[in-house]
DNA sequence: ACCTCACACGCAGCA
DNA sequence: GCTAGCTGGG
DNA sequence: TGCTGCGTGTGACCCAGCTAG
């Protein structure tokens, strides 16, 4: 049941976001960033809706004519007020090819002397082929009555967005979106001295890897010195820690890996040694062994298993290290030489073929007596908990993690030090947990409080109470404990790959099992887990599911 | 939805 | 006329 | 052949109205 909002929200909202930029980034505005608020403020109130309505649209040129909005009234007595304060501008003579598109079809023939022959071209044909005759007289005739403006200061508009939000993922729209009631999110303390950015140069160079990364979707897979020269742009020595930092690594492994893609081996391997986070060391190792430089890679691995930085890569080494030495009859790593990877249990069901595997194994499994229940909940139930249980610590008022009211998560949820940084919060919800009654009494008061609440471990649309009061009396507490510790060691890489279905048998206990439909394998996350689930005892395994023939035709 | 990210699927390359 | 895809809007 | 890696497709508020084809 959506709210209605106010006539003026747009601009409301607006303030608001301008506001906060001068309370908060007071002492590092650049010139245009302060000129642009001191113009804006002292604009007449059509012409700041106008002008708003304009930056919150995607192009930047306009027909005054197609312009209509009743909260501002006419349009043209709001333009002068704007050309004068320099957020507009009057053309008068737009490039053809600026406006040519802002018309339709219909119009740009309707006129055209020869309007038979060109009915048949595409739009784009259309758009090149009349810009490129630009005909005098079809021109003014199509003109005539036609007044174009364009907006300025798209880019300040957008950075002070950014600088709002500290991303330019979110927008005007999340304003919107929340005061509807679609999104709603907790109410925790924002630091009134905390902010995304600490410098001009941060906004910038933020602002820059954003360029980047749009230029690396326009960069042809095969042009090499497009890539370099990309990876030559992107900042270096950004502070080890910073959100900017990660940014910058995912765009340099991003071009590493295309220049491995195109071939240049030697290339790759000297970008990704500018590399600090993984997978660069797995690429290196695989870049030797294609090079068949096979002790390289076998050195290569050797460093990740002295420190490796993540589970996923220490994985990747023992296997990748075994395999290597297996197949070209090198020495393997003493502590690897059994191979420590088991395989889960599988079973196999032929099924009549369904939309989805893993709800047909649900069905399959509702439909047996011997199950009492059964649900397709893949890392929703594990991480959902995780979230009620410690929902006063995540959003527990850190100074620098909130700073503006539009956060489903703290600043800082991915960075490897969030449980240090928050350990005796942590530490104080664990020591109220020792059976099964704790956990669910904090989860149901949670789960009453917080319903629909953004919580970065909580989907709510995949739980209801009665699933967790069904999962809390099957899986032992040592289970969820253990469980929610491994997810706590890393919960960027920890709180996926859960098995896709929890199956309660009418016996007793439970059952986690990973669907597979023909084709598909365990993903490594999910290897990990079914590893650990067998260290912990803890009853797991694989569903194979083959599809039934269909009856008379088909394989 | 912040640093998109889950997951399944299907093809290709390799001992 | 119909519809898929896009844009704008709340 | 079986194993493995790689690349890709598909969701992500929801609706109305316009446009191209
Ligand atoms: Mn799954
Ligand atoms: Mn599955």
């Amino acid at each position: 049941m959506p709210a209605e909002l106010p006539e003026s929200y747009y601009l409301d909202n607006v303030l608001i976001l301008f506001r906060h930029i001068e309370t908060v980034y007071g002492d590092i505005l650049d010139p245009t960033q302060s000129r642009f608020l001191q113009d804006f403020a002292g604009l007449p109130a059509a012409s700041q809706r106008l002008v708003i309505r304009l930056l919150n649209r995607s192009g930047e040129r306009f027909r005054c004519g197609k312009l209509e909005y009743p909260e501002i009234g006419p349009i043209a007595a709001a333009l002068p007020a704007l050309e004068q304060a320099g957020f507009i501008e009057i053309p008068t003579r737009p490039a053809l090819a600026e406006v040519i598109p802002l018309f339709t079809r219909a119009e740009l023939l309707k006129h055209h002397p020869q309007r038979k022959k060109l009915q048949s071209l595409k739009r784009p044909a259309l758009n090149d082929q009349l810009i490129h005759d630009d005909d005098e007289t079809y021109v003014r005739q199509l003109f005539a009555q036609e007044q174009f403006i364009r907006v300025l200061q798209q880019e300040t508009y957008q950075i002070f967005q950014m600088m709002f939000f500290g991303n330019r993922n979110q927008s005007m729209t999340d304003f919107v979106l929340r005061d509807l009631g679609l999104q709603q999110y907790e109410p925790y303390c924002i630091d009134a001295s905390s902010r995304p950015y600490t410098s001009q140069q941060e906004v910038q160079q933020h602002w820059q890897l954003y360029q980047i990364q749009q230029q690396l979707e326009h960069t042809e897979a095969a042009d090499l010195n497009g890539w370099l020269d990309l990876f030559a742009t992107i900042p270096q020595h950004l502070p080890r820690h910073s959100p900017l930092f990660g940014k910058s690594e995912r765009l340099r492994l991003v071009i590493a890996r295309q220049i491995e893609r195109i071939g240049e081996l030697d290339l790759a391997l000297n970008l990704y040694s500018q590399c600090r986070l993984p997978p660069a060391r797995e690429r290196k190792a695989r870049i030797y062994q294609r090079q068949r430089r096979f002790s390289t890679s076998l050195s290569i691995c050797r460093d990740i298993l002295d420190q490796p930085l993540e589970e996923s890569e220490t994985q990747f080494a023992i296997e990748f290290s075994a395999r290597l030495a297996r197949r070209h009859n090198l020495p393997p790593f003493p502590e690897h030489k059994i191979s420590p990877t088991k395989k889960p249990q599988t079973i196999e069901l032929t099924l009549p073929k369904s939309d989805q595997v893993e709800q047909a194994v649900v069905e399959h499994y509702q439909r047996q007596p011997g199950t009492h229940a059964c649900y397709y909940l893949e890392n929703s139930l594990f991480k959902g908990m995780l979230g009620l249980l410690l929902w006063d610590v995540i959003f527990a008022p850190v100074p620098g993690a909130f700073y503006h009211p539009f956060q489903y998560r703290p600043s800082d949820f991915y960075d490897f030090d969030f449980i240090a940084k928050r350990k005796s919060l942590v530490d104080q919800v664990f020591a109220q947990i020792h059976d099964i009654v704790d956990i669910w009494q904090i989860v149901q008061v949670r789960w009453q409080q917080k319903a629909g609440r953004m919580n970065p471990l909580v989907n709510w649309n995949a739980l209801t109470l009665d699933i967790i009061e069904q999962a809390l009396q099957r899986i032992d507490t040592a289970h969820w404990l253990v469980i929610f510790q491994r997810m706590l060691r890393d919960l960027r890489n920890h709180c996926s790959g859960f098995p896709d279905v929890l199956q309660l048998p009418a016996a007793g206990g439970y059952q986690l099992l990973e669907v597979k439909g023909p084709g598909d394998r365990l993903q490594k996350n999910q290897q990990r887990w079914m590893q650990f689930f067998a260290a912990h005892d803890i009853p797991h395994g694989v569903v194979k599911v083959c599809w039934q023939a269909e009856d008379g035709s088909k394989t």
